[in-house]
DNA sequence: CAGTATCCTCGGTGATACTG
DNA sequence: CAGTATCACCGAGGATACTG
């Protein structure tokens, strides 16, 4: 997400600069929980598209938040992991999650 | 911002559905420091339009984070401030700020 | 001073079809 | 299975001018 440009330049907008948007903190929280497959991704989120879905893997990819494993078998197998950095983002996404539970009525899934 | 429909419905995504976006965050930081007129958010952020951080309030105060003080003076005097509830989103930031001093290369104001 | 009112641009997102 | 390619849309955000 383009969230803002050099003049505002802070830890704060950085974080968000790659956390944020529509789909990241969903693709994040799901690979929280380990490795998944493209496929198993694509469960987890039903309603993204796959090209949506693949391009902002591709995004985490590149900031350094996760790992692309490309087996060259036949089907196909692909795998997404978080790497250290992506993964001590916990911390945030749980200070997020406490605030939302206190602030906000959240529906269950 | 619309970050997602109800299915994915979680602490962290009403969160980011509050703060998200491209200039709340920065408009929060701001009031942080305290009440501030709406002239002085414009100083504070000059590459934010005037109708966009009128846009932006207005939202940030239909959510309950900050209160819109209107003063019948000549000339017009509107001061914004936080709720206790936008107060305490400073450890959200808090943990933000941390992360992405650690894990991102941020330039200093 | 603190906004509105209009108009417009642009990029993120979606739908659909195709492929190694 | 895990993608690409293409086309299309829509709405957040911006530019500019006007106002109580």
């Amino acid at each position: 997400m383009k969230v803002n440009n050099e003049i505002y330049d802070c830890p704060v907008t950085a974080t968000l600069e790659v956390i944020g948007g529509k789909w990241k903190p969903i693709i994040l929280y799901v690979l929280m929980s380990g490795t998944k497959r493209f496929g198993a991704l694509s469960v987890r989120i039903p309603t993204i598209s796959r090209k949506v879905l693949t391009e902002q893997l591709r995004e985490l990819e590149s900031d350094g938040l996760l790992i692309r494993r490309q087996y060259k078998e036949i089907p196909p197998r692909v795998e997404y992991t978080l790497t250290p950095e992506g993964q001590s983002l916990w911390s945030v996404f749980n200070e997020m999650a406490i605030w939302g539970n206190n602030n906000r009525r959240v529906s269950q899934k």
